[in-house]
DNA sequence: ATTTCAACCGAAAACGGTTTCGTGAAATTT
DNA sequence: AAATTTCACGAAACCGTTTTCGGTTGAAAT
């Protein structure tokens, strides 16, 4: 343990500990005799300030609280990882926990995270979050708080995003320059902001393109794994033979889809591209590899701590800025299964 | 932010704050109606007790450290999960950071963990972690510790692990079950505990069905990458025809030695059967779908934070227990990369 | 009428730092 | 020599809770 204290060190060397305090601060008042006598000790007792009391003059922590969807989830762990990286820079650590994309889990963990004292939150919304009064409680009782990746507009706090419009609209128009002329998408249910957009970019190539958008090769599957690309992918091999390209808003789904291609012995890229969404680490190793877009994680976990940083150092200085919205850059990362 | 103390209750009812905090606490010697008078007063002010006071009176944070050689894993990220659903069950949160898999960051992780003061500490040792005075400098000033998954039987203190040697002695069985003859093992350089127990139990199996173990069929990779596992399928495709079953020690491995043979043409599991380690995920979207051996990373943070959990309460109430291991079971998951 | 004993409450110490403010001595300025 | 400033230090408040240890009641037992 470390037994030793700043009380202890004050009474071995007869002085107070407002003195020893100051000495080992480097404040002014204090001479060099006796703070080379205090620091000597506290080095050779190897002495550490005990953080608890010092959270409780401060009523910091130095801890802020990171609430993820799923953690288990390339995504989400880069952005992990983006986050803590850039955190211990800052002299923060990190309470990591998920909310299983579950709203009333989500309110249970923004709750303990509060219990805790956490400096600031930084939180990506559950996919079933459809009200934010919850996350406006935390916000008005002064919390520093960012949201990532999943947002909402009727939110106002700083964000940091990607522009999935703009990222399936480039996807689909890599499909395009590369000589698709019928581009099927692949997609999940229009729920979720994430999923909603990219579809609007979709349409948005098409239609910039002059193509135009074909509702029977736009496949609804049940949820975004492997399975529903898989289902759409034997879909379109056995009913829309005339497909030549295919824009899946996951990755997961285009490997199902590229699966399906494969047993039908559909050539990809030849006879049909397929592009997927996110860089997943597992598109750099499916034959053939999967072209994708690339949804920097670790970018925008970076992008997020910097933010929570900036409001904390606000909220110490009184000073109250309106909130922003930082859009992190995609881009096309074309492989094997495009030409 | 939560302005209202206990101190501010007391004031407010005209009590001393003695006697508010026991009737917030459930002691014995406060009267029913000054009880209610309390907590009525407490609920309408939504009162929060300072948690950085009540850190600093029972000297716990109610807060332990997890690190990890690398997040953005799999398998890592399995025991994240694992741990923080645990943990959450008991009432703990979760410092989570990682060591990058290197001997000096992890002795500088470890330094942040105690300086936070934390309850108590998880860690895997980095691959290059050689020498443990840092780990054993933690658990001699007595916080609570335990060792999961790359541990050392250098250091004295409760672990949980898998049993590489007999499940990498089952991975082969089951390939020699399925009839294989002539069986190469993919692995990087016997550095790691867990290669080196993984080889082991290969030669293990190898040796109890009678059959000899060929070193010019034991390929040694750089690392334990998708490209290692590429390298050492071509090299079987092009100077051993007569091996028909392939054990990789990781997952990566054995898609990439998979890659490989389909771009030789030789037919899995047919010519040759390929079985891989770990059970990532992708091992089920791969094709041919990968058998693997399941390593359960959830299991084990689970088990990591309950051993934990009871060192925790062991410390608290002075009791001392020898250190014990617990061995998670692993099993083989037959897929269709083997008959 | 005195002792005994619960039941109930509060004063105060403790946890371990930080920070404000005051004070005496020394150094400097008039 | 007197007035002023600088320097170095310490006392004490403070952060907000928990917990020990008495003390004051009133009722029951002697």
């Amino acid at each position: 343990m470390s037994k030793v204290s700043l009380t202890k060190i004050s009474e071995m060397l007869g002085m107070s500990k407002s003195t020893v305090s100051k000495a080992l601060n480097n404040y002014a008042d204090v001479s060099p005799s006796t703070r080379k006598k205090v620091q000597d000790l506290a080095d050779e007792l190897n002495y550490k300030p005990n953080i608890f009391a010092q959270n409780l003059r401060s009523q910091k922590s130095k801890i802020i609280g990171l609430l993820i969807p799923e953690i288990v989830h390339y995504f989400f762990s880069t952005i992990i990882s983006g986050v803590t990286e850039t955190a211990e820079k800052y002299g923060y650590s990190l309470i990591v926990a998920q909310t299983k994309d579950d709203y009333k889990s989500e309110i249970k963990q923004l709750e303990l995270l509060l219990d805790k004292n956490v400096d600031g939150i930084l939180l990506s919304l559950a996919d079933n979050t459809i009200q934010f009064n919850h996350v406006k409680d935390v916000i008005n009782q002064g919390v520093p708080f960012v949201l990532y990746d999943r947002t909402s507009k009727l939110i106002d706090c700083n964000k940091v995003v990607i522009d999935d419009v703009k990222a399936a609209q480039m996807a689909t128009q890599h499909l395009i320059d590369t000589g698709c002329k019928k581009i099927a998408i692949i997609r999940n249910q229009l729920k979720s902001q994430g999923t909603i957009d990219r579809h609007k970019g979709f349409k948005k190539a098409l239609l910039e393109n002059g193509m135009v958008y074909d509702k029977s090769i736009d496949f609804e599957g049940q949820d975004f794994s492997f399975n529903a690309g898989k289902i759409a992918g034997n879909e379109i091999c056995e009913r829309h033979k005339d497909v030549d390209g295919i824009f899946a808003v996951t990755d997961l789904m285009a490997i199902g889809a590229l699966e399906a291609l494969k047993e039908h012995n559909v050539a990809v890229p030849d006879q049909v591209s397929v592009i997927g969404f996110s860089n997943w680490f597992l598109t750099q190793i499916t034959t053939p590899h999967l072209s994708t877009v690339d949804q920097p994680g670790f970018e925008i976990g970076q992008t997020a701590f910097e933010l929570l940083y900036q409001e904390i150092q606000n909220n110490k200085n009184n000073i109250k800025e309106p909130s922003k919205t930082v859009i992190i850059p995609t881009t096309v990362i074309s492989r094997e299964s495009t030409k």
